[in-house]
DNA sequence: AATTCATATTTCACTGATGAAGTAAAATGT
DNA sequence: ACATTTTACTTCATCAGTGAAATATGAATT
């Protein structure tokens, strides 16, 4: 156990001695991905063992969750690439599971005929209602000695952190 | 562009609804939580991109790195699993793949001798000294407008985020 | 000496993600 | 009006990562 803050200790031991060999490295920033990195994907595992005993993987869950949370419960594919960060054919695979468990739809767009009309059926409702509340007391205990600034904080900190992730991102390969 | 940004809007109002619907969800939490999966791998992403270049991917990396901060540039496969938070199965083929490029080396171990020695080569070290800095602009950008106190807070909310994430690690799933 | 435990590798089956090409429909240009 | 381009998905082939089980070797225990 203490796997996550065992790392962290080992991190910036080494943090620290490659800091000495290569003193130009903004060795607090560095630091900062890595942690960033780390707990990421520690609470991506995390997800990921709470959604294994309902069959779902993170993918699979975000774009249930995306149209459950859509007021009128339905999306095109398109769109949830964009939410969900998934390729156009991670997202058929997605679907087509989906579609399978009976937890959505797929259906032909009206107006444009090239797009395809995805719908959460009334039985994918009910299973995200009945699957999300056994995972808030971890949710809550993750967060448990917080107070209100801290996640404040930890809020504004990210989006900034995101905001400059995105004016990174179009820039050339180093 | 601004891709994350747009995510993070859209997840806002995606949890303002669903917290309706469901209100007993702790949301500011869950938000945390998908803002904190968001962010982390977006970094992730722009990592491997700066990786791919040199036909790395992130456990080649963290491995290499993880022997590059070593004070005797070495390492056992076993300890090297613990620390990139990676399966032994994976850990053999990403030793496969740097000793083939004669970053490292794979030796047995003189004390005992089930134990193999990884240790980085000079060519390794060299390999590192190189490819880092040109990575070291992007790093500092994505924290350019974080003041000091920003960073330790960042770092501190980061930390004790892990804490609880260790702490709740080891219990049944729901 | 025999048994048990520890370390690492190999093999295999599987899941999930991805890139390239294909299909179909709408939008656009001439 | 027709040809071209663009948009929206899907299909197919492939690949990286994972987990489980089998193997090999050496150390520790009794």
């Amino acid at each position: 156990m203490a796997r996550l803050t065992n790392c962290i200790a080992m991190m910036n031991e080494g943090i620290e001695r490659v800091s000495q060999i290569i003193p130009q490295m903004p060795a607090v920033e560095a630091r900062l991905c890595r942690l960033m990195l780390m707990v990421g994907s520690s609470l991506e595992e995390e997800l990921e063992f709470k959604l294994k005993p309902h069959k779902l993987n993170h993918s699979d869950f975000l774009t249930l969750m995306i149209l459950y949370s859509r007021p009128d419960g339905s999306s095109t594919p398109g769109e949830l690439c964009e939410f969900a960060t998934q390729g156009a054919t991670n997202m058929t695979r997605i679907t087509n599971a989906l579609v399978k468990r009976g937890l959505i739809t797929r259906g032909a767009s009206a107006e444009d005929r090239r797009r395809v009309l995805i719908r959460i059926t009334a039985a994918g409702k009910r299973f995200v209602q009945k699957m999300l509340p056994p995972m808030f007391p971890r949710v809550s205990a993750m967060f448990a000695d917080f107070n209100d600034a801290d996640k404040r904080n930890l809020s504004r900190l990210l989006g900034k952190l995101a905001h400059n992730l995105d004016q990174l991102d179009p820039d050339t390969q180093p």
